[in-house]
DNA sequence: AATGAATGAGGTTTCATTCAT
DNA sequence: AATGAATGAAACCTCATTCAT
């Protein structure tokens, strides 16, 4: 047992059954161990919850993030988005981002943390439409609004789990004549 | 006491402590209640509980909605978004939104009503935009690319409660030649 | 059940088994009724012991006192003596000394309840040799050494439960000429 | 770390939190070890705890008690009780005492160690009284009585941690003529 | 329309203890 | 000589719920 598989059963079972199904009985029993146990890798259920938050902030500033910009607009934007999609989706990633939706209303470090990933892809953004804007005519001149649309519109999709295809296509298309 | 008042306190304490926090206990303390009381109006708190989305879902399928096209185009935009801000800022409306937020993940209800929310903004903002089309010029084509972009870089500045003049300005200079 | 019930039987508990052994579970298994029944009356431990301390406190302070002096030396000493066993040793206070002495060392309520009890004892005895004084000579001259040497020996006494007439008889002769 | 420097920390903890504080993580806590270290030196808490009455009782057991007649009685008399005070005040011998406070009440063990230093203390009072009477006339006729006097209330001022000045000096005047 | 009294289930946490290392 | 890891039992407490009144 390790402080990092408790972290990630407990973050399973808030993504799966919501934040207020978390007990530790059940988490001990979903590992296999015992209640007590838990308090051996944690000295209460309050600073366990913490260190979700702390392990999952560490992690989303450690991403990587590099874009080939040799390619056509369209691979470009859906590279970029497939890179957020990642996060969005992963195994890894999407039981800690299931939390944050459920307590970044109520929860300071929740908010914190939330507030921190959406600063990170509005930058990416930012940048893949600075460098997109070198070498692409576009139909929207406004390069700041432009970046604020599909960051904004991107982590709508992402959120809500829609089907991002189609307006993939339109939005590059934004940058054709 | 009514069933209402019973409503807005306990999604007051769902918005201000957190779903996990709602308790028949705080909210009969609230309330100046005892606890059995409860009984006399709901069954048991799931149906209190049930009764929140019920009444909310009511709610937002009578809002009306009416802009009038004569204005310039910053206007009618900025009215919109006005519009839409109205529910996403009421004391009456945004705990009920709170509670769909930490909820949309883990509840299938809350799911549901959030969904015809959004729905609703994606319908009222397609309306906008096709009305503009028809007399502006705007620098967007794709009608229903630009009312997407509308629509979710709205709901993504409501949910994350960002100011949004400097983008509403610069989104409604779209439509000048 | 009422408030009272469960004082008592909290205060038979420590005073049998010992503080450390006061459970809520014991507790409430001696009453006849459910741990969580407990919590209808008070709503910690913590309040419950203290409104032991509020209650034993409002009682010796409602404790009356009264000794004729019509009677001979040994009389009146004998029954001022009785009157404080009474105290120490009747089904109902004596539970409530035994808290006293297993908590005064660690938990002041405790020692300023054991306080008080002591000083109404010493004014008491301050009171009769005061008046034994008036009428009748004594082989000490110091009244308020005679009274110190009778109060504090006497709880002596009394707190290590011992055989006290020897003591009484002699104390007494100490106002034979 | 040896089996003392555990029991003096747990007497320290006992008198300064209570008996019922005592847990082994505090213990461990406090002397910078494992919880699972204590049981290379003790088989259990129970035995732990035999072993500070046994401890303590062969501690006061080897307490030596000289006095020198030769001088006045108010010195004789003061010198006793400093003698007793150095018990009750001692930094090694007070945490013990308290330990014995807190359960004479309800552990035979505790009875008896508490006893057996009472019985120690009358005896000792006795031997001094005895000697006085030998060369100065006291108020009080009866020998037995003093010494009972004398001892009792010196306990009691010493379980009280009253100040003893002006007592002692009253009782010693009871030896002037 | 409201509540006093009670409870079973389950919550978080602490306890003393064990055992392999 | 000491401890990391684990645990069963029990601690205090809160939960939603019931029911007679």
């Amino acid at each position: 047992m390790t402080k990092e598989n408790i972290q990630n059963e407990a973050v399973k079972i808030i993504s799966g059954n919501g934040y207020d199904e978390l007990s530790l009985s059940l988490l001990a029993d979903r590992l296999g161990i015992k209640k007590a146990s838990l308090y051996y890798y944690f000295k209460s259920k309050e600073e366990l919850i913490s260190s979700l938050f702390d392990s999952f902030s560490k992690e989303i500033t450690h991403l990587g993030f590099s874009i080939s910009f040799e390619e056509d607009v369209e691979s470009v934007i859906k590279k970029t988005f497939l890179h957020w999609k990642k996060i969005y989706t992963s195994k890894a990633y999407y039981p800690y981002l299931s939390l944050l939706y459920q307590r970044r209303d109520v929860d300071e470090r929740a908010e914190e943390v939330s507030n921190s990933l959406i600063l990170m892809i509005r930058a990416q953004s930012e940048a893949i439409v600075d460098n997109l804007f070198l070498k692409h005519p576009c139909q929207i001149k406004d390069k700041e609004l432009l970046s604020e649309l599909f960051s904004s519109t991107s982590i709508f999709y992402l959120e809500n789990g829609m089907d991002e295809e189609p307006f993939l296509t339109k939005f590059s298309s934004l940058f054709s004549h």
